[in-house]
DNA sequence: TGGATTTGACCGCC
DNA sequence: GGCGGTCAAATCCA
């Protein structure tokens, strides 16, 4: 059916070129610092304001006694406070309206998961933390959506960089969106752009893709991989007009035949490269294990309608 | 001065 | 108990 239109070309692409190439728009973004923090995407707000800074509030330690016995009269204060609340509400203590476990609860059986670069993705995000993750070369940061106080979009992500290569291959960031936005995007034209949405119920469930994806969209799933995409379009984006893939499909590794010896490994080439002009405004996946791959690529190489790369390789859809 | 970031402490889950 | 996610005071900057 849809093997005679040609609409995929994958590649490995290396971050910096990714990052280059997709900034479709003056970089808002800043450089990422020397010491590996991750890039703080585009569409950060304080890429648009240039504002904020470094160091946090002087806190206590642990170690320290002064603290202790500080903190301990804080917690001191927290109870009497909780004690009036409590006593204003008859004796009964008030549920605390979200606490992190019902937050996590949310969080878990709504969460999406999107793999893309550090790009802007026509919302702004707000930083929220930042946090050294066990085995991870690069701390992790957590932003949210600077709407979530104003329209109480619950949307999140969290941004780390991956790569491990001391400093000589190009720098790589696993994207995790948490949740979706119930807001609206601060530029529509822009919005949706680059956008790979995954849903997973739980970390041993297959994973389901999100109703969003167009038709055109093609979902592919696995049971081992962190990775599950389903892309989406926005409205001012040219969308595959020639595919025709189920929206509700997915593929495990399993379900995938690997095409051999085709030229998507070890990158594109310069010369390639220097072939695509403007915006690359297509769905880019960055795998966890550093690998690339591409929706949409203005190259058309001729590729099977339902192959994609997977963990490097062409693979085949059924 | 307001808004955004930084960063260590806090807290819940596994 | 360790780890990851979140909080929030301190800080920075336009």
């Amino acid at each position: 059916m849809e093997s005679e239109a040609y609409w995929r070309m994958s590649r490995e692409l290396e971050a910096d070129e990714l990052q280059h190439l997709l900034f479709f728009r003056p970089s808002l973004t800043q450089q990422a610092t020397s010491s590996g923090e991750c890039l703080p995407p585009a569409g950060v707000t304080k890429t648009v304001s240039g504002g904020g800074r470094r160091r946090g509030r002087k806190r206590l330690r642990p170690a320290d006694n002064n603290n202790v016995k500080l903190r301990r009269r804080l917690q001191e204060e927290d109870d009497h406070l909780q004690e009036v609340a409590d006593g204003a509400a008859n004796s009964k203590p008030l549920p605390r309206p979200c606490t992190k476990t019902s937050r996590r609860k949310q969080q878990t059986t709504t969460s999406t998961m999107v793999t893309t670069v550090p790009d802007f993705d026509g919302y702004q995000w707000r930083k929220y933390g930042q946090k050294q993750i066990e085995g991870a070369k690069y701390p992790r940061s957590y932003y949210r959506c600077t709407n979530s106080t104003e329209q109480g979009c619950q949307a999140k992500k969290t941004v780390q960089r991956n790569d491990d290569d001391g400093g000589a291959a190009a720098t790589r960031y696993t994207v995790s969106y948490i949740s979706e936005h119930t807001c609206k995007s601060i530029n529509e034209s822009v919005a949706p752009v680059i956008l790979e949405t995954t849903v997973r119920t739980s970390t041993n469930q297959p994973i389901a893709t999100v109703g969003s994806c167009s038709a055109e969209s093609p979902a592919i799933s696995s049971t081992t991989s962190d990775i599950i995409t389903a892309s989406t379009w926005s409205s001012g984006e040219t969308s595959r007009s020639d595919c025709s893939w189920d929206s509700t499909s997915t593929i495990t590794p399993a379900m995938a035949t690997n095409y051999s010896g085709n030229i998507i490994n070890g990158g594109v080439d310069v010369e390639e490269m220097d072939l695509i002009r403007g915006p690359i405004r297509s769905p880019v996946h960055i795998m966890a294990d550093g690998n690339y791959w591409m929706d949409d690529l203005l190259l058309n190489n001729g590729f099977m309608d339902d192959t994609i790369l997977f963990n490097g390789s062409i693979c085949q859809l059924f």
